[in-house]
DNA sequence: GCTGTAAGTAACTCATCAGTTACTTATCGG
DNA sequence: CCGATAAGTAACTGATGAGTTACTTACAGC
């Protein structure tokens, strides 16, 4: 897992400090991973350049493969970790409430939230699934992290069939689906979408409707 | 709008005929068009290729010079195409019952299967907002285009919350945006949930039980 | 039946870019 | 404190591919 933030590129001097780290493998891989995060979301794989994320990574493009073997293996590097930067966000999710329809309204309004903080993760799952999800599928990391907000979706389910408070017979990997489906398509087709409707799909206001939306139908259809 | 299917290569003997058409300009002008949809929609912007366009139309590169000024603007006349073709099955959707909440269940199957039925839109879709819709926003023809599936959640939202069969105070272009999201999403997707969730979400049985949960969510929604 | 223009061809160009080579230098375990 | 190895650099290469050039040929309108 990379933070995107606070990462100096190697051989850069120290905070305060004039000795010059002259070597840091560390930090060398973890700042071409981030700046091959922001080229490869932004131009996609075939887009981005392997000189300019060297140059933004402040490495050598040697380095590239030195520890990452290819650009596809870069890429792959960059999705297994944005795959665990977001299981691990879902993981450390705290519902405050145990009420199962407040739960469940929370839940829907962090999946929101999450695409609307980390649109590189939608450009780069995008650009994934336009490549048949090739790296996904060669990649153990990405398919064996298991699935958080699935576990929870299911226990919500079961407690709120319980209460009388959803309905019964959902399933809910269909749930998830749809749940995730709901906001990201609004993020991911935003371009197309506001250029159509000639409405500013990212204005506070926009936003604000449709995550209130969002959980409304989610919550207006467990509804027994 | 162009028929995918039937499109014979320019300069291809006719069927039975032993004349060879030397010209054909409508015709070279559509079977570019055609392997271009194929080539932008299997290997995106970047990655599919020009001489590769010309060689499965059967026309020289030179021709989609000709034609469409530069590999952007050939894709962005398929991208105009493609929208035509949609909204022109929207127009052509004649919903057999006039019951809203029959009808708004037909529609949202509707637009389920349609995804189902063109891969190649939701492929180019992905790919336009990539691009930040440049092309779309490029294209007087795309943005013309009215919305007929807009007009007719309107109409059934309007019908139904009067005959008290749906709830009030549905905004239609959010609830567009939902169902086309709720579908879009497990189609767009497809191959990073399949290799996720270890399941074949293309398989038949999975079809089935998606369109009937898409159907039920949007219906369980509106219940007032 | 001629002529201007649109349709078409084949071969070329030249910028781009993933990946490599051949090299230097820091670091750390023994 | 040495030598093996990992980290790092700069310059190169070779393939690729969008777009062009310079040309030929069909054909509609006169």
């Amino acid at each position: 897992m990379t933070e995107t933030t606070d990462i100096k590129p190697a051989g850069e001097l120290g905070n305060g400090s004039t000795e010059r780290t002259t070597r840091d493998p560390e930090r060398t891989r973890a700042s071409i991973l981030a700046a091959a995060t922001q080229e490869f979301a932004a131009k996609g794989l075939e887009g981005a350049r392997t000189d300019d994320i060297a140059r933004r990574a402040g490495a050598n493009k040697r380095m590239i493969y030195h520890y990452f073997g290819s650009k596809e293996g870069l890429f792959q590097a960059v999705l297994e970790d944005t795959y665990a930067e977001i299981r691990g966000s879902e993981a450390a999710l705290q519902l405050t409430s145990r009420d199962p329809v407040e739960a469940m309204g929370q839940l829907v309004a962090f999946s929101f939230d999450w695409f609307l903080k980390h649109p590189e993760f939608v450009k780069l799952l995008n650009e994934e699934n336009l490549h048949g999800a090739a790296h996904v599928r060669a990649s153990n990391v990405a398919r064996s992290l298991n699935m958080p907000l699935v576990e929870l979706i299911s226990e919500l389910l079961e407690r709120g069939a319980k209460s009388g408070q959803f309905r019964t017979g959902v399933d809910p990997v269909q749930l998830y689906i749809s749940i995730a489906g709901i906001s990201y398509f609004y993020f991911s087709n935003r371009y197309t979408l506001s250029a159509i409707f000639n409405r500013q799909l990212e204005a506070p206001g926009a936003l604000r409707e449709r995550r209130e939306h969002v959980v409304d139908i989610i919550l207006g259809y467990l509804r027994p």
